[in-house]
DNA sequence: CACGACGTGTCAAGCAAGACGACAGAATGG
DNA sequence: CCATTCTGTCGTCTTGCTTGACACGTCGTG
């Protein structure tokens, strides 16, 4: 029961002063409503007043903030991966001791998120929502570079000895691949996850065993 | 594994809109700000001024925002003690079956986390938090009656069927030992507990009794 | 006791961020 | 082809936070 000292008490911790919390409140109460609207509306149905409004915010603040329909879009689904790469990350450290066991998990866990994922599915399942999918493909790069950067980063830090270059090869690969199963799924997540770690698992070992040799 | 979908994309939830949630934002930054101060230092040596600053605030908004520093103490103690209402109301609803039994629960996780509790200890342990002890006691109205209405709610909400003016009664009473045992306790929590459990157990089956006739 | 130091509470002026209204340009649909 | 609608931008107005100043009361010190 440690509701007798809750986390904003730690004196320790370095509290965020309001100015900083107030912006990252805005940027979030902004796309949390985007996001809301998205269960309801395709996102070409979806205008920049719209968010405004949802968000108790007026249009030209959106515009302050974000810039334009473009960027806010790609800030949105940016936000969106890195939840994803999040809980992607935490299944990794969960098998630090068997990689292909925890590339099968990672996958598994990050195909049946996507599936259940409101935004994914609008992306995914219905008309217009083009131009968000562009975020994910044609337009993917800062996407696939930033999660490959994180996925890099996992791998190193959960096998040190791995050389970076084969785990940048692996974490680009796989995290296109992750796109590619999102946007055009086969069969169940588990499957697919399986497949894949059979796939690479001879890869995985062969760069895990050269660098603990 | 729900990371897919964060609560915050709910459509259906009500979503507070930016205003509302920066108000609400400064405020708690503004108290969790002088919680961290009481921390390290008692109250009597915190200054408006040093709250501000640690919030990343003028000195002007916390005026602002609560009027003194009378009314600034108010409300930080008033915002802790709903947190141990939240917590003692998570208790008594794990045994609505054992209405002794729930009491003693919830008056053992109340004097626990009252021990434990930054802000209670620097009230109850030292010097220079007069001011702030006096909101307990003497000036303790508003706590006292906020306090017991919650507990009443609790109550009436978990035995319907109990008159109102006897689960008053009881919820006073309770409130007003709580604060008392943690304002000087009295051996062990857990002992405490069980013979309040004991002195209120017969009032209490009585009660219940009653009301299920 | 008088004095300076310090904290509270208040005020006015300055400034920055958001709200509001309006507009050009592009796309869409009747 | 015209009307509508949305995007993106601009200027003005309002609001809220900041800054600096000041009166007042309290405390510790010479």
């Amino acid at each position: 029961m440690t509701v007798a000292a809750p986390a904003t008490m730690r004196s320790t911790e370095p509290r965020t002063p309001y100015p900083v919390a107030a912006r990252e409140l805005l940027r979030d109460t902004l796309l949390d409503a985007a996001g809301a609207e998205l269960y309801e509306r395709r996102w070409s149905d979806i205008t920049m007043a719209d968010i405004a409004r949802s968000a108790g915010v007026s249009r030209q603040t959106l515009y302050n903030e974000f810039g334009s329909r473009e960027e806010f879009a790609q800030v949105l689904v940016m936000r969106e991966s890195d939840r994803f790469l999040d809980a992607v990350e935490h299944a990794v450290r969960a098998h630090l001791n068997e990689p292909a066991e925890a590339l099968a998990a990672a996958f598994g866990i990050f195909l049946t998120a996507a599936a259940e994922n409101p935004l994914v599915r609008t992306i995914v399942g219905g008309d217009g929502a083009e131009q968000l999918l562009a975020l994910f493909t044609t337009q993917g790069k800062p996407l696939v570079d930033r999660a490959t950067e994180r996925v890099t980063d996992v791998l190193l830090s959960g096998w040190p000895l791995v050389a970076r270059q084969d785990a940048e090869l692996l974490s680009e690969c796989l995290v296109r691949l992750a796109i590619s199963y999102a946007a055009l799924p086969q069969g169940p997540a588990s499957m697919t996850a399986s497949s894949l770690a059979r796939l690479l698992g001879p890869y995985i070992e062969r760069v895990v065993k050269e660098s603990s040799a």
